[in-house]
DNA sequence: CGTGTGTACCGGTACATATGGTACACCTTC
DNA sequence: GAAGGTGTACCATATGTACCGGTACACACG
C-alpha cells in the first residue's frame, strides 16, 4: 500500500522518502489536495522514528511539494508552486553534463546517449499510462 | 594550464579532481598513454595533500580511467577499459527517471526536458570542436 | 645506493544520519 | 472548555563515514 524504506541502503532513509513521494505526485498517483499519513503515523508504519519523517516531510515542503498546515497535516501542493525553479533547472544541466561525460567512458557516443534518453522516456510514459 | 579545485565546495577535492580528468578524457585533451602529474607534484601545485590526490587518483584506476605503474607514474587508458560498464549503466538510467521526475516538478512535460538535453548535447560538441 | 613513484596505516576533525524523549503551538472535534 | 491529533522545536546521544593530513613503507628505475 505505502512506501517502503531500506535502513541499508546508502541512501538516507528520509531521502527515499522525499524522492518516493515527488516520484508518486510526478507519474500522478498522489494529487493535489491528497492527505500523507502524520508523522507518527507513517513513522509507525515503517517502524522509524518521527524526526526521520518529520526531516522528509520539512524537505519536500521546502520544495514546494507539499504544504503543511499545523494541526491538520500535510497535503499535496497545487502544481507549478516549485521553488528554487532556475538554480534546480541549473542542477539538472550539470546532471546532464555529467552524463554526456560517463556516457563517453563507457563507449557511447551522443546518439547512443540520446536513444537511451528516449527509451527512458517512453518507459515513463507508458508506466504512467499503466497506472491511469 | 593545470586543474584546480575549491576547498570550500561541497563536492570533495579528490572528487572534484576524479571528475575533472574525467571530463578532459572525454573532451580528448587528455589522450591515451598521456602521463598525470605524480600525487606529491600535483598535491604541491594545488598545495593539499598527496594522499588527497592518491584517492582521486585510485578511484580513477578503480574505474579504469587511468592505470597506475609503481615507480613509474600514473597513465590515461586506452579507450575501452571501463569497469563495471553494466552496474554503471544502470546508474545512468537511474539518473535519468530522477531527471524525469525532477522535470515534471518543475513543470517541465517530455518534450521540454528532451529539448534541454539535446541543447546540452549541443554544447558539449561545440565545447568539443572548440578546443580542438 | 638514491630518487621518484604509489600505497598502507593511523589519527583527528567534522558532518550526516538516525534515534529517543519532551515540550509546545495549532487545529478539529466533542 | 477539554481532549486528542497535527507538525515542530528542542535537547542529548550514538553511530557511521567522509575528509584530510602526517608518517612510514614497498616497488621501480638508473
Amino acid at each position: 500500500m505505502w512506501l517502503r524504506v531500506d535502513a541499508r541502503s546508502s541512501v538516507p532513509m528520509y531521502q527515499q522518502i522525499v524522492d518516493e513521494v515527488k516520484a508518486r505526485v510526478a507519474q500522478g498517483l498522489l494529487k493535489p489536495g491528497d492527505r500523507l499519513p502524520s508523522v507518527r503515523e507513517l513513522a509507525g508504519m515503517l517502524t522509524i522514528n518521527h524526526n526521520t519523517i518529520a526531516k522528509a516531510y520539512q524537505e519536500l515542503e521546502r520544495q514546494r511539494v507539499i504544504e503543511v498546515v499545523r494541526g491538520r497535516g500535510t497535503f499535496i501542493s497545487e502544481t507549478g508552486q516549485a521553488s528554487d525553479v532556475q538554480a534546480r533547472k541549473q542542477t539538472m544541466v550539470d546532471t546532464m553534463r555529467k552524463l554526456v561525460v560517463e556516457a563517453h567512458h563507457l563507449g557511447m557516443n551522443e546518439t547512443d546517449l540520446l536513444r537511451l534518453f528516449q527509451r527512458v522516456l517512453a518507459q515513463w510514459r507508458e508506466q504512467r499510462e499503466g497506472e491511469k
